[in-house]
Formats: C-alpha cells, sequence, structure tokens
DNA sequence: TGCTTTTATGAAAACCTTTTCACCCAGGAT
DNA sequence: ATCCTGGGTGAAAAGGTTTTCATAAAAGCA
C-alpha cells in the first residue's frame, strides 16, 4: 500500500531521476512531465521517506532534546519555545525524560546518536565532567538551555542567575526588609543554585544588612512539597523573619501555603518573593510577586542558537544571558 | 569521523555481515572473532545507523505525539506518562505542538509520516470527519488521549466526563448545596465539554434541582482568565449562588482569584470544585478540591495501547475509559 | 546544411544496514 | 574412503532516495 519513488515513476512513465527531479528541482524538468509527475504522486498518496533522504543528505533534520522532567512548567514552557523555533527552522524534536537519572540519560543519548539527530539541547543539570567526555563522543553540535557549563566551552542560554537573586532581595529590602530568609536549591548544584545564593548575600551585604547563611539560609529541593518544608525550618532557625526569598516559585507557594496554615498572612505578616515567574505566579492568592526568566524565550533562542551551530554560521555569543525581569505583584509588602 | 560498519569490519577483519550478526545474533558468530570485533566497535566509537535499519526493517520505534501547547500542565502531564511508556518500550517520541492550528496540524502530520513513524497519539480535540480522511491516508496505527471519536472506530483512552462531572455536582450537593453555577467549556467541544454539562445537569435533575441551562452556566475557554471572567458572569446572572463546577482546575482557579477580589471568601461565602486535579490544585489557597483525571496514566495507556496496535497484538477495548477520583480538599465546604 | 550548445531525461552509484544464499571446512557417521 | 551435517563466514541484493554522469533530442548559429 506505500507507494515509493519507483511507484510514482512507473506511473508517470518516467525515471525516478525525474521524480526525484519534480520534488527538488522542479524549474529542471518540462512542464508536462512534472504536472504528470504530480499527478502520479497524487493518485498514489506518495510521501517522500525521510529515512532514505537522511540516508544521503547526512542530516535528518531532527533534534534530541533532554529533560529532567516534562510535566514539570519550569521544562514545558521552556519547551514550547523551543518546538516553536523547531517549527520555524523546520526541525523536529524529539523528546526524553531523563528524571535526573544519569543511566537513563545516557540510554537516551545513544538512542538519539543512533536516530542520527542533528543537534542536541540540554536542559538544566550541570554538565558533568563525564557528561563532557559524552558530549564530545556525540559528535553532534550541542547547546545548553537554562545552565551553562564555565568549564567547558559550550553554548548556552539561560539568565544571569547571580544578579536575578541579587534583584530579587534587593526588592524586598526595598520596600524595608531588614530580616530575610532564603530558601535555596541544593547546596551541591553550582550552575543555578549557588549563583541564587551568592547575589541574595551580596545584596545583603551591598545594603549593609548582616549575613548568616547557617540560621537564614534553608537548603532542599524545588518542589511546592519542599517549600513547605523550607518555611518551616526557617521560622524555627530565624523566627522574627519578615520577608523571603524563595528561589523557585514552586518553593514560593509552598512557603505561602505554609504561613497560611500557620497563621501568618502574606505579604501582611510576611512577604514573599519567587523566582520564574510560572504562569502559576498569576494564579495564587495572594499572586507572586517574583523575578522571572523569560522561559519559552530561553527555549527558543536555544533551539535558534543550535540551528546556527548546524549550519555552520556564526553563532553569536558562545554564552547568552537574557534578560530577567523582576515582576511586582501581591506577595511583597512595604513594611 | 563518524564510522560506519565498514569501518568496523575492516578494523576487525571481517566482513560487514559478520559485524552486522555480532549486534544482532551474536550467538552465531565464533567467541574470538566476536570479541575482535567489539573491540573494534569500540576503537571507533561506533554506532549503528538507525537511518539504515529503519529502511530495512520498515519499522522506526518513533512515535509521533500532536498536543495542543505543551505549556499547559494539563498535556505536560500526559505527556510525562506517554513518555515513560515510550522508554519502557523502546520508542521515542517526536513532538509536535499544534497550537490548535488545522494547518500546523497537518503540516506537523506530513512531517511525520515523512519520518516513518510507527503510530501516533493525538490528544484532546475531537476528531472531525476532515481529521479522519487525513488519519486514513497516513495508514498508522493512532490512538486518541483524552478525547475519543464515537463516530470514528479510533482506539482512545480518556476518562469518562459525563460521570465524573456528575460525580462534581453531586459532591457539591452532598455539601447541602443547592444553588450550583457551572464554569463550562466551550459549547461547540462535544467530545469534552457537553458530556461535563451533562454530567453536572443530570446531578441536578436526579436531586430535584432545577435546572437553567441560560442562568447558571457560562461557557468560555479553559484558562485561569476565562475562569475568573466567567465566575463575574456568573455572580451577575445568578447572584445567590453558594457553589461552583468549574469544569477545569485552571478555571477554577480563576474563580476562586475572583471571589477573593471581590470580598466573597472561598470555601465560606461560596464553594469551588474543580476537574483534572493537576499538580496545582494541591498549590493554591484554599487547597482545591476537584474530580482528578490521571493524566499521567491516560498517557501511559494510550502508548501501550498504540504498541499493541503497532504489534498487532490484541488491543483490548476500542475506548478504554480509566477511573476518575474526587478529591476533597478544603474548597468545597458544607452548607 | 552542418556544427555546437542547451535542455530533458535516464542509468547507476552512493548512503548504511540486514538478510538470504552460497561457500568452505571440520568432524561424525557409514 | 565417502558422504553428510553444520558451524562460521562472506558476497550481494534490498530498502528509498539523491546525485553524477552520460545520452538523446532540440535549439541556436554560422
Amino acid at each position: 500500500m506505500e507507494s515509493n519513488i519507483k511507484d510514482v515513476a512507473r506511473l508517470a512513465n518516467v525515471s525516478i531521476s525525474t521524480v526525484s527531479r519534480v520534488m527538488n528541482m522542479p524549474e529542471k524538468v518540462a512542464i508536462e512531465t512534472r504536472v504528470k509527475v504530480q499527478e502520479a504522486m497524487k493518485e498514489l498518496n506518495y510521501t517522500p521517506n525521510a529515512l532514505a533522504r537522511g540516508l544521503i543528505y547526512k542530516r535528518t533534520k531532527s533534534l534530541g532534546v533532554l529533560i529532567p522532567d516534562i510535566s514539570n512548567m519550569f521544562y514545558s514552557e521552556m519547551l514550547h519555545g523551543m518546538e516553536h523555533a523547531a517549527q520555524r527552522h523546520h526541525y523536529n524534536l524529539i523528546l526524553c525524560n531523563t528524571d535526573n537519572n544519569k543511566a537513563r540519560m545516557l540510554e537516551s543519548l545513544n538512542m538519539l546518536k543512533e536516530k542520527q539527530i542533528d543537534g542536541l539541547v540540554f536542559t538544566s543539570e550541570p554538565v558533568y565532567p563525564d557528561y563532557y567526555e559524552v558530549f564530545k563522543k556525540l559528535q553532534i553540535p550541542i547547546v545548553l538551555a537554562a545552565t551553562h557549563s564555565l568549564e567547558f566551552d559550550i553554548p548556552s542560554v539561560k539568565v544571569n542567575d547571580e544578579q536575578a537573586s541579587f534583584d530579587a532581595a534587593e526588592c524586598l529590602i526595598k520596600h524595608g526588609h531588614r530580616r530575610i530568609g532564603m530558601i535555596c536549591g541544593s547546596i551541591t548544584d553550582n550552575v543555578t543554585a549557588m549563583p541564587r545564593l551568592q547575589g541574595f548575600l551580596r545584596a545583603l551585604r551591598v545594603h549593609d544588612l548582616e549575613t548568616d547563611v547557617d540560621s537564614q539560609v534553608q537548603f532542599g529541593g524545588y518542589k511546592f512539597e519542599d517549600g513547605y518544608e523550607a518555611m518551616g525550618q526557617l521560622l524555627r532557625k530565624f523566627p522574627d523573619i519578615t520577608a523571603v526569598f524563595a528561589s523557585s516559585d514552586e518553593r514560593a507557594l509552598g512557603a505561602i501555603s505554609y504561613l497560611h496554615e500557620h497563621g501568618k498572612s502574606v505579604p501582611e505578616d510576611i512577604s514573599v518573593i519567587g523566582f520564574d515567574n510560572l504562569r502559576l505566579a498569576q494564579m495564587s492568592i495572594p499572586k507572586l510577586t517574583t523575578v522571572g526568566q523569560p522561559l519559552y524565550q530561553i527555549g527558543y533562542l536555544a533551539v535558534e542558537k543550535l540551528d546556527h551551530l548546524i549550519q555552520n554560521e556564526h553563532v553569536g555569543e558562545l554564552r547568552t544571558y537574557v534578560r530577567h525581569e523582576l515582576v511586582e505583584r501581591q506577595s511583597v509588602a512595604r513594611r
């Protein structure tokens, strides 16, 4: 039932070369032959086979995307941007969810290589040296999205986390807060969590506030439940707190939830500022003040950068830093 | 730099047939030859080319996924399930975001066909007759996820929307509510919105409450803003309302937001029940009571059903209906 | 008219595998 | 000694395309 170029050629009474030409350089074939062939293609419901094409062109117009957890809005917004850029540049996206699991990641990478992807976008997670080894073996253009590597020269696009956190903290300070806690990511993550911590501390220092990481900062996961948990810890260790910087929106909502359940109202008693500006930041009560990263744009630019790499065009800067933006809503109050 | 089977064969001093055998039926080749070949493969960092394989096997181990909007948590949770099922059965997922745009969908479908996907999962959106024509031309196994078709015999997996809505409405009624409004989807959508409306109305009738669609039901989009908007309308048309069934969690949060801003507290003044049980339903204040659909599972099962179709195994039932579940949290109060 | 150039087409090689078939050789049975 | 069996291997075709090169016909030009 599936028809190939041969069937078309036979039906149109031409050679397969001619059929191929009709598809790729139609101006090179006589007008009558052309329509004859096109009619045959239509009649047979013919579609060219991208596998055969890819074999010859050594190019598949497919990109691999490695994502730790697609159901996380953080990644899905980025993915959305990637998908649009991919459509624009005629790529397909092959999606691999890694669950932050190294074995699964390597497996996916292997599968992607076998499928001859033209390029790869790697999201979040730092690039550990052994990852870099694998990347090198892949022999494929790679772009990092929402992460970067200072050790290795891999193109990347992300926000300036240190500065963004600085701005978040400064926002709280400018609203008159002096006793500020932070809910931070894992201490082992120095591509995202550490810069954010540093930005936070810098803001405190710049404004002559004392800093005490031990009591003031709570480390943990990025999820709602982690934020909830962390808020509890923080309140115990640092009771006279008036504001909290939660370095992800989910954590922020978790914190707010904890505060709400423990009779503190936001922002009247305690102000909370988040990080990311996911769609859910507008949906909470109170609406969340947060420092936004343009996730859609990060995804979009990552794919465009990858395309440049693939086309061997100039890549622009190796490490692109996109603008963050302070989004003031209702979870931060003047004090 | 890229090595093929020939390079391996040359280095190992064997024919390419032998190399191929080492990969596909290693027991058929003498142990010394086997290790010789394996060493050569390792030395050359050889990976087989899935394009060439696919050409022969007429099977690519790739599935297409058509999704209206990946950044929507509704789809991203489903996608997560699909991805896990895909990994389990050794498929790759090629993701296409359609933006609910017909032209883009057809374009994607074409691309997917060219790439020789083994099957397709189509999410949400009703299957219009012209879609069905396209599907037929595709000559590829298809499964519908979170949608179904009564006109056409296409395998599908989804929740029983009518019954789920019935349960939602009944939950409100059992909590003593008599004046209940509904925020509903578009009136043109009769795969999801209409059954939900019918379930809602059935519950009212069964419990001898009067129904007046005109004043009691507000139609609109599924987003937060739509819910916000709709809540306003509803309150104007049907002022002495004590409870609202919003037929998506996002709409429910929009409604809650509206109520909050207009001085009504949830659930003390007005109860709200949602639909979906997205992750964000646990993150709101108050935590949202909702009737949950197992989105992850829907995605997972859809891919497994697709796999059965591809393998020509028995598909089980054509239309699978998975269990919904009433998740009682804090947005519904007794009256 | 006879020559060269151009235009339209086809044959065959190449891309990288898998698989069928044939071959060779060692060992067991007769 | 002869035949058969079978394990291990290689040559070649097939899968669907693109592309190079060759060829034939038509057109241009003197």
